[in-house]
DNA sequence: CTTGAAAAGATTGTCGACAATAAACAGGCT
DNA sequence: AGCCTGTTTATTGTCGACAATCTTTTCAAG
């Protein structure tokens, strides 16, 4: 096992880019903790020059913040900026699941049907329940969100909120309190898809994440 | 004077970032010209260290597009892409008109005003008319997207979309074909937005957009 | 003339060294 | 002690050189 990048075509910048990110998307490193160029190319085995394309990369997804001179810290999200996210979420994802009605193929909506089905099953008899809830949460969104067949919306969706939001640690309690319900209210927007009526799937979907974020204003810790 | 960059307390790689930027908007370069490193560097008169890392920030920003080990070029925004863009805009930017309605302060919607004059009065005496309507047409969305007091909505639209879009050779003629019926529409916005009606302007500010998309649909040459 | 392979050339990718700046420290002064 | 100031140390910013890869040219075979 190799803690140094691995050996494939990809450019060194590449491959530190992706490591990097998901250190930081997966708490590796802690948000607000300073990361120090040397101690970063030292881990992922590369020289500065590399490293520092990798982190104009993350810095312009907001996953780091960069002071002149001074150095790099993980960004850090304070309740306030999820809050605001989940506003424009809401329009976002809204639009994404009435395209998603319009213009998802039949195979795409059954292969919706099917991680519907197999999170009802996971459900009860999962070890680690937090962490595979929330990635099970994000697989249908993610679906939806390509379902929509619009780059542009699943780039603004996925680099630029989904990144942020996916480290944020209030995440994890937000849908483990309210599990059930969360899988009830995909199993309705999917429906409203396959049923083809956009309309419903839009406003289930902003009421979806709507709820979400009142819950998130409602503790407030 | 001086063709490199200006001496100010910025980094070489901000300085550089800005510059390039700022001629990749302004047509400098053409969409689809194949940019390489060395020829940049001279240029700007930086070695190819903080050249990267301004390529970089702009390849996220989807303003170069760049294949490894080959180069970099300008991006090149097709029309189809465009009015995919227009319909996310259609979007968030009426989400931006309803906040602004709600949130801007007494002086922020006075500066609107003393804008919208501003250009009614350029309007007939200005020589370069394409480019004037269409900093105007800029100047007022900003100002509302500002007024939304949300930092990642603002972020979203000026960053993400407004740069890539404000390139586009076609939205010249945009505006230029109906000068008029913009500036009403951009009174009536304000006109909502002063009456602190949130719906309306959100309303008004799609119907604005959705036009103009609607415009490009129509004239797809 | 076309095709394909090999060689030459040009461009991008990576690195280590040095310069510029900020942070940490030490010593003297009030 | 507390605080200012000069010095040392550590970190970031920039550069030029070399390696790796792609592109173009050359040239011979069919």
């Amino acid at each position: 096992m190799d803690t140094a990048l691995a050996n494939d075509n990809r450019t060194l910048a590449e491959r530190v880019f992706t490591r990097l990110q998901d250190d930081i998307v997966l708490g590796v490193f802690e948000p607000g903790q300073k990361l120090g160029e040397a101690e970063l190319a030292a881990r992922y085995g590369v020289s500065r020059g590399p490293l520092r394309e990798a982190i104009r990369r993350l810095e312009a997804r907001k996953l780091l913040e960069r002071i002149p001179h001074v150095g790099t810290r993980v960004a850090a999200l304070e309740l306030r900026e999820l809050i605001e996210i989940y506003r424009v979420r809401e329009a976002l994802e809204g639009l994404a699941a009435r395209w998603a009605a319009e213009q998802m193929g039949a195979a795409e909506i059954a292969g919706l049907w099917e991680l519907l089905e197999q999170h009802e099953q996971q459900q009860d008899l999962q070890e680690d329940v937090a962490y595979y809830q929330r990635e099970g949460d994000l697989d249908f969104h993610y679906r939806i969100i390509q379902g929509s067949h619009n780059g542009t919306l699943v780039d603004l969706l996925l680099n630029e909120i989904y990144y942020r939001v996916r480290r944020y640690r209030y995440q994890v309690s937000l849908n483990l309190h309210r599990p059930q319900r969360a899988l009830d209210e995909h199993r309705r927007i999917a429906e409203a898809i396959a049923a083809r009526d956009g309309e419903l799937a839009e406003l289930l979907m902003r009421r979806h994440i709507s709820r979400a974020r009142k819950y998130l204003e409602n503790h407030d810790d």
